[in-house]
Parts: C-alpha cells; sequence; structure tokens
DNA sequence: CCTCCACCGGAACGTGAGGAGT
DNA sequence: ACTCCTCACGTTCCGGTGGAGG
C-alpha cells in the first residue's frame, strides 16, 4: 500500500531540488561582488577609509528607492573594512546597523549601540530594554566607547523613519549621535545614514543636516538590463543547474521588477517565491507561469499580511471605507467615513475615538498603501480628504470577513 | 474680492502599561 | 511600597486654508 506522503518525499530524495542555495536570494545576503554600484562603493570606501589610520571618517548620506542596494553596499563595504583593518593588525573600527524603522526611539537607538559595542551596566548585567532615563543609557554608551581609542561607524538604515514618527524627536535623535563626538576624549563616530526618501533632508534641522549630510551618495534604481545582471548572478549560486526554464524568466523577473522602479529586492523575492511555488507543485523547472503567480501571491500576502495586523480600530476605520465604496459611494470624505466608523466602533462596543483621532488613523492606513488620499477643497462646502480604496473590494471584503468580530458586524452595516 | 465651510494637521497634555531602582 | 523612567495611544484646543458661491 502507497503511502500518500511517499511520492512527496521521494522527490525531494531524488534530489531534483530546484534550489541549491535559496539565502542567496534573500535580502540579507551580501554576494561576493556588487555589480552596477562600483561608484557607489568607491566613493564610500573612500569616505571611510580614514578609519582605517584611526581618523574619524565623515558622516555619509545614501539616498535612493528601495532595493537599490543601498544597505548591501554598506554592509558590503563595511564587512571589507573590517576584514581589511584585521588583516593588517590594526584595530578594526566598531560597527553597528540599525534599522530605524524598528528601533525607532532614542532610548531604542542607544540600547542598539550599547549592545553593539557589548556597553554593560555599571554592575555588569546587560542595558534593560526600559526603565533607565534616557541620559543614563547615553552615558553609559559614552562611558564604555571612551575607554578606548575607538572609531565607531553606525549605519542608520531608514533614517527617515525616526523622522517621519516625529519630526521634533527624531531630529534630537539624530543632533545627539551627532554631537557626541565633541563629548567623547579619545573615540569618534561616524554616521551613515541611508534613506528612501529624497525629500527627507527637507524635514532635517540645518544644524542636524549639516553635519550628517557632509558626504551624499545617490543610488539610481536598477534598469532592466542591469536587474538582469544582478539576477544572473545570484541564480547561478541559489538554484541548480537548469532549474530555471529558459532565459525568459529572468527576463520576466528583471522586467517586472523594473516597473517596480528597477527594486532588486522585488525582484530576488520575486524569483524565490516563484522557485517556491513550482517547488511545491513537484515541478522541476521554474516557468514564466510560476512567475506571474509569484507576482499575485506576492501581492496578495502584503496586503492580507498588512490588514491582518492592523489594530482593531484602524480595521474599523479601514471597514468604514470599505462599507461606503462598496456600496457605490465615489467621493469618500473624512467626515462620512467618520459617521460610518461610529457606526462600526458602536455595533462592535469598541470606544469611539474622536475624529481627530480617525484622522490621523487615516493617514496611517494611506501610508500603509491600502488606501489613497488626497485633500481637497470644496469651496463652499469645506476642506477635507478624499478618500479611495487602494486595493480591490473584493480582496478587503475576503480580508475582513476573515475577522469574526468585523463579519458579525458587516451584516449589520452593509444594509 | 471676500467669506466661510469642513475639515487638516500641529502642539500640548493625560493615561496607563511595562520596567528599574531603592 | 514607592518613585522614576519611556512610550503608545488618545484627547483637547486651535490656527490654517483652497476655492465655490455670494
Amino acid at each position: 500500500m502507497e503511502k500518500p506522503l511517499d511520492k512527496l518525499f521521494d522527490k525531494f530524495l531524488q534530489g531534483q531540488d530546484i534550489f541549491k542555495d535559496r539565502t542567496a536570494l534573500r535580502a540579507t545576503y551580501v554576494p561576493e561582488s556588487l555589480p552596477y554600484r562600483d561608484d557607489q562603493m568607491n566613493k564610500i570606501g573612500s569616505i571611510l577609509g580614514p578609519a582605517l589610520r584611526g581618523a574619524p571618517p565623515s558622516n555619509i548620506l545614501c539616498y535612493g528607492k528601495t532595493g537599490t542596494g543601498k544597505t548591501v553596499v554598506a554592509r558590503y563595504v563595511l564587512d571589507l573594512l573590517v576584514k581589511k583593518a584585521k588583516e593588517s593588525r590594526l584595530t578594526p573600527p566598531l560597527t553597528a546597523l540599525i534599522n530605524c524603522r524598528i528601533v525607532g526611539t532614542n532610548y531604542r537607538v542607544l540600547r542598539q549601540l550599547c549592545d553593539a559595542i557589548n556597553a554593560t551596566m555599571p554592575d555588569g548585567s546587560d542595558v534593560p530594554f526600559t526603565g533607565l532615563p534616557t541620559d543614563e543609557i547615553r552615558s553609559i554608551f559614552k562611558k564604555e566607547l571612551d575607554s578606548e581609542q575607538n572609531i565607531m561607524v553606525v549605519v542608520l538604515d531608514e533614517v527617515d523613519y525616526l523622522v517621519k514618527r516625529d519630526v521634533s524627536q527624531g531630529n534630537d535623535i539624530l543632533y545627539g549621535l551627532t554631537r557626541m563626538n565633541s563629548e567623547l576624549d579619545r573615540s569618534r563616530i561616524s554616521i551613515i545614514g541611508i534613506s528612501n526618501d529624497l525629500t527627507f533632508k527637507e524635514m532635517l534641522d540645518p544644524r542636524v543636516l549639516s553635519t550628517l549630510g557632509e558626504e551624499e551618495v545617490i543610488f539610481a534604481p536598477y534598469n532592466a538590463v542591469e536587474l538582469r545582471g544582478i539576477l544572473q548572478q545570484r541564480v547561478e549560486i541559489a538554484f541548480n543547474k537548469d532549474a530555471i526554464a529558459d532565459e525568459g524568466v529572468i527576463n520576466l523577473v528583471g522586467a517586472l521588477a523594473a516597473q517596480e522602479h528597477g527594486d532588486a529586492r522585488r525582484a530576488l523575492d520575486l524569483l524565490r517565491t516563484a522557485g517556491e511555488l513550482a517547488e511545491r507543485k513537484g515541478h522541476v523547472k521554474v516557468s514564466q507561469e510560476h512567475v506571474r503567480d509569484a507576482q499575485k501571491v506576492i501581492e496578495r500576502d502584503t496586503i492580507t499580511e498588512a490588514v491582518k495586523t492592523l489594530p482593531m480600530q484602524s480595521k474599523a476605520v479601514l471597514f468604514a471605507v470599505y462599507a461606503l465604496a462598496d456600496k457605490g459611494q465615489n467621493d469618500i470624505v473624512t467626515g462620512e467615513c467618520f459617521n460610518v466608523y461610529s457606526d462600526i466602533a458602536k455595533t462592535l462596543s469598541l470606544d469611539i475615538l474622536t475624529q481627530r483621532r480617525v484622522s490621523d488613523l487615516i493617514s496611517e492606513l494611506d501610508m500603509l498603501g491600502l488606501i489613497n488620499t488626497t485633500v481637497i477643497s470644496k469651496g463652499r462646502y469645506g476642506r477635507t480628504k478624499k478618500i479611495k480604496l487602494a486595493v480591490s473590494k473584493k480582496q478587503i471584503g475576503t480580508i475582513l470577513d476573515d475577522d469574526i468580530r468585523l463579519s458579525k458586524a458587516a451584516k449589520d452595516i452593509l444594509r
């Protein structure tokens, strides 16, 4: 008698795996060479170079859209710098890579920095997640760093989030970091800021900008040809020979990603998902069909994920927009949205938030890309935000229906 | 040209959870 | 037990504003 799983596992045993090393397709993977980014690498390298002789490098700001290789270049150059220093028996610079989207507050940034240099509390215990005054953690960090003559290179990935979340606080954090050099005796810090947002500079305090933006490096999006080159490089590491059906597969992935402003991360994601789809279906080769399916899967997953992880109040607001759109309303404005939201919140026995707050939630949904909003003026009839769903009604509908509380409320609200 | 609507969005403040030190 | 932190999430208050209609 044949067990159903036998066949499946046999396939894996036969070694007809599609992937050789799928980590090569992940965003965190740093390949041995980075094609098309020589200019940027040289520039960053020449700025950081003095660190090898113990001189403090200038601060750098890197700009470029997502998936243009900013982070990977920074990683690559830093790794190489440390390696070179070790080879020549010099003290390697200390490094820290902080993602400001995740580590978004002054305290947490400082804590990460402490972690990176193994700074500890006076009694030797680890620095706590919370509880200390920020000043204190700051001085702990300074003391530890200054205990020897150190050069520290701090990479602040996605710095724009720091400032966007709270302009004055974000500026404080950056100002505090740039000013720290004048408070240190022996050591020096230099900062590499990485931003997706080109307008980010405008939000910066001039004092911060002048020190932080001493040097600037621009990362242009990859074009379709370059994307193909990158894919080619990774395919050889990630996939087994002949696992890709034909040239067209890579061309297609490159073309699709090029449409998305040349996002290489996206391209690699697409390729990996396509490979996984093929693998799961038991196919031996990745075809263009798989790539197309992968694109749908990725899009659906990101939206579903975004909606599911939304706080209840935001879901209620999103649901209000959905309900209005479902009724065939074209011009949804904040006022209406708030009214419908109030009803929903009531049926769900949620607290009813103020319109001011709901307005903020709407802006958040906009930033997440779930809705689109534009501020319009209707003259005599006021000024408001026009709201549109940014994703298909059907999709939002099915996701919201999955939420038991919401789907119950839906029956009451939708007519 | 002026008015005035219906909001926008900044600022300051309050609350309560989560945690540390004493 | 009590004080002192940070921080997410909300509220209150309010000055600001693009443009249809008088």
